[in-house]
DNA sequence: AGTTAAACCTGGTTGC
DNA sequence: TGCAACCAGGTTTAAC
């Protein structure tokens, strides 16, 4: 998926076209993770406000329809979101249609991992459960090195599976985590609770240097992602480590190599990142 | 309680 | 060429 960085990429490209927009229609193609929660007539009339975002979450507040409440939206592994004047006949992967006055955003994703939620707003159900296990945003300045070391000590899971689940900070997937990891110089497999407080500090640095690139650069398009606009992103021409195995390291030279954790590849340098 | 595997789904790539 | 196996940006749920 689409990670933070690709989010809110998303978020900032449809987020001042669609604001005072009247939904006129909504249409739903093939299910997705959860079912909409209402009937998609129901959106009818209703004018969307700011977009916003919560982790990987997207939300589109929308007033005066059948009732008031939003959308709340997930991207999935393979999701992304258009924003078109004139959208053509849905795709096999148009999954769901925002026909509005001011054009139609339209979910496309193959895999249809990701989501659009109906609630009644993001402190209701089922928004507020959906995001109750998110960890602090990455940017908040709330969030300190001292939370973050804190948080790292009551984990004693492998510190890429504690980034994978957010629960010190979020927006980081697969490919931020390694890439933080490498330019932290520690080795993805170090258990959570023996980082020292300095080397988690450098870690949060390196976790907001590497997602701040990434949304410069408009975020990973690996194969799926694309911009509102269907711009695709440009981070994973960059990528010191994720994809990389058999690549010697840009820092050292040693090959780059591969492991699974939990099911998920890890890409690291085993001489550059120390446990 | 806390960590790990299985599940959801499609399609592209790799290997026999 | 054909087909099976494996791999992919996430996250919940069930199982040790």
């Amino acid at each position: 998926m689409p990670e933070l960085p690709e989010v809110e990429v998303t978020r900032r490209g449809i987020d001042a076209p669609l604001r005072g927009a009247q939904v006129l229609h909504a249409r739903l193609g093939k299910p997705l993770r959860w079912p909409l929660g209402v009937a998609p007539d129901s959106l009818r009339h209703a004018t969307v406000g700011a977009v916003a975002r919560r982790g990987k979450y997207l939300w589109l507040p929308l007033r005066g329809g059948a009732r008031d409440g939003g959308l709340l939206m997930h991207l999935g592994m393979s999701g992304s979101l258009a924003l078109a004047a004139q959208a053509g006949p849905p795709g096999p992967h148009d999954h769901f249609d925002l026909v509005t006055t001011h054009g139609t955003l339209r979910l496309t994703d193959p895999r249809r991992f990701g989501a659009v939620v109906w609630a009644p707003s993001l402190a209701d159900d089922p928004a507020a459960r959906l995001l109750s296990t998110l960890g602090p945003e990455p940017f908040d300045v709330a969030l300190t090195a001292d939370c973050f070391h804190a948080a790292l000590q009551r984990r004693r899971a492998p510190v890429k599976a504690v980034l994978l689940s957010g629960e010190a900070v979020v927006g980081a997937g697969n490919i931020y985590a390694c890439e933080a990891l490498f330019a932290a110089a520690i080795h993805p497999a170090l258990r959570a609770d023996r980082i020292s407080r300095p080397r988690a500090a450098r870690l949060l640095q390196a976790v907001r240097d590497v997602l701040a690139q990434a949304l410069e650069l408009g975020g990973s398009t690996l194969r799926d992602f694309r911009d509102a606009h269907g711009i695709s992103g440009a981070f994973q021409t960059q990528a010191r480590v994720y994809g990389r195995a058999g690549e010697p390291c840009g820092r050292c030279g040693a090959p780059i190599r591969r492991l699974l954790q939990g099911q998920r590849a890890t890409y690291f340098c085993a001489h550059c990142q120390k446990r």
